[in-house]
DNA sequence: GACAGCCTTCCTACTGGAAGGTAGATACAG
DNA sequence: CTGTATCTACCTTCCAGTAGGAAGGCTGTC
């Protein structure tokens, strides 16, 4: 009760670092209770089944980054710089490996095999990902921050597309650097500063 | 012995449809049996364990795309017209249903949890996708029917990711569709006749 | 041609362990 | 004395994998 972190927390944060290494069939209650230090059955007191738990997971990764992005928002103004702050966000997290790839792009791959209510929250933090790059892309293109080759959601589409193709790759060949070789060039695209 | 598919060949095709679903630990044996008509034990007896099963599932699929691109590459020159022709064929898988997912891309968001044989046989098609790939891409800036703005190796890294993540976005969103609108204007930038 | 042996394939029946989940008791705090 | 959190003990189901045998085809030998 005293602790820094509650019990239903620290379920959480060592499910999600399963998750990220194996998806959602690759983990197990028996695998957290042996992180957490605690029995199985405290863990179903908690969350009652494990479409519970992930479903509560995707859920507050998801006002994670919302908050992540408002606060980010408001720190920074340029949209060019908004996303470079966003794909930095993701080549640190895979650079740390402490998380080195977003939980639901992961489920996303599962997708068909997930409980339905797991599925519903991955879906939404996709059209969630999406409405803000959209927004960023519209903004950049309105003040000549972004240079667009096409409509702004598809280049939203594009650019999130990027992001989780690269982290796929990262983690393919095992060489973080990739992440940002890959990256590097979609943005360099993206600015008005780049020649032709 | 005279059918036109040999049992070994049904579970893997099976085991394929499977793992395209729910990625490595989304099956099972039982699975398998279920659909090809014979029992676990009957499995066991073609591939000693689920390990054996995948791992040469994983080859035989690299040997698949390797042909493929053999095949490919005699019938289309053009650099360009071959990474049409490559993106058309996952577009047209997604949008078939039939195989919806390529199952390295799937398997290598698990990497951290599969057999390490199995594993090695996943990083070694990402690295032949991205040999040919680059090759493409080094005959393309050769002769001009590609306009790069980065090294072949960095474009063809860019390419191969951008084609992963459009895949998770179409599974994501449910549509398939998304996957040609995200790719489009990743061709369309690479094509000399794209203005700026 | 018939028999014998072998090989392949598939079967039934089983094992040990891990999975998700439940029942009910205990400890303790407000 | 009620609610929360944890425990032990257990359940059922599923998992990958094994043992051993039945059926049938192929081949060599007499």
């Amino acid at each position: 009760m005293s602790n820094l972190l509650t019990t239903s927390d620290e379920i959480l944060a060592s499910a999600r670092a399963l998750i990220m290494t194996g998806g959602y069939n690759g983990f197990s209650y028996a695998d957290i209770a042996a992180v957490v230090g605690i029995r199985k059955a405290s863990i179903h007191h908690h969350f009652p089944s494990k479409t519970d738990l992930v479903r509560t997971l995707v859920v507050r990764y998801r006002e994670d980054a919302e908050a992540g992005i408002a606060g980010l928002e408001q720190q920074v103004r340029n949209p060019l710089a908004l996303l470079q702050a966003y794909a930095g966000h993701w080549a640190q997290c895979i650079e740390d490996a402490s998380r080195p790839f977003c939980v639901c792009a992961l489920l996303a791959s599962e997708l068909p095999a997930l409980p339905p209510e797991v599925a519903a929250e991955v879906k939404a933090f996709f059209r969630f990902a999406s409405t803000w790059l959209t927004s960023v892309m519209e903004r950049g293109a309105q003040d000549g921050s972004l240079k667009l080759s096409s409509e702004p959601r598809v280049e939203a589409e594009a650019f999130m597309a990027s992001v989780h193709g690269a982290m796929l790759s990262a983690r393919a060949y095992g060489t973080p650097e990739v992440f940002a070789t890959i990256l590097a060039p979609t943005l360099q695209r993206l600015s008005p500063t780049a020649a032709r």
